[in-house]
DNA sequence: GTGTGGATTATCT
DNA sequence: GATAATCCACACC
């Protein structure tokens, strides 16, 4: 078994996970190969009080179930027709926080996330957004609710240690509908990263 | 380089 | 029936 975060690395709120998952390696298996990315860009979900989570006010549907499993478990969800987005799952069961794995640095695999990535046009393109980065490692609703301490498929490797000024905090992405939590900065980025999905100033 | 609108359908109300 | 934790193409500067 590889080298691999362990349950105790996930149980935390979400908003220090999200932190501590930059510079981390996801790495996803199939048929023996690896593919491979660090991860340079967050968002965190603060359960039940966050009005731009699905778990808002204790909301509990098929779709989320995975939110409310144990920390360190997947949560890959389908959203405007076409795309998946994956999230790992923070805190404890019962308490739904997780975190958007919103970009990544390719680190492994390149032939093989180029051609699931075929309308990018730089390197910078293959895994600069949530569902990029699902298409790019092949990670769909198959994925949903995997044991990230224990799958042979999907799991987090330690990578880089980063220092808090390296991480630049800003509002998340695509929330416009969110009231008081639009604008809280709960997206984290490593500065200056050139594979995130924006810059952040 | 920036901004806008269309794609496309599972999921929830 | 409306929405969506997005991406891409294309217009325009």
């Amino acid at each position: 078994m590889p080298d691999r975060l362990r349950r105790s690395f996930f149980r935390k709120p979400a908003d220090r996970l999200a932190a501590d998952l930059l510079g981390q390696r996801l790495v996803r298996a199939h048929r023996g190969h690896r593919r491979a990315g660090i991860i340079v860009e967050t968002e965190a979900y603060l359960g039940t009080i966050d009005a731009a989570a699905h778990t808002y006010q204790g909301r509990r549907t098929p779709r989320n179930e995975a939110m409310y499993a144990d920390a360190g478990h997947a949560y890959v969800y389908f959203t405007y027709g076409m795309h998946h987005c994956m999230n790992v799952v923070a805190h404890s069961a019962d308490t739904p926080e997780a975190v958007l794995i919103r970009a990544l640095e390719p680190a492994e695999g390149l032939e093989a996330i180029r051609r699931r990535r075929p309308k990018a046009r730089r390197d910078t393109d293959l895994t600069s957004g949530p569902a990029k980065l699902c298409a790019a490692l092949d990670i769909d609703r198959k994925l949903n609710a995997a044991d990230l301490t224990s799958s042979t498929r999907l799991w987090i490797e330690p990578g880089h240690t980063i220092t808090p000024d390296r991480i630049v905090r800003t509002p998340r992405i695509g929330i416009d509908y969110a009231a008081e939590w639009t604008e809280k900065p709960l997206r984290f980025c490593l500065r200056n990263h050139p594979h995130l999905s924006r810059p952040a100033p």
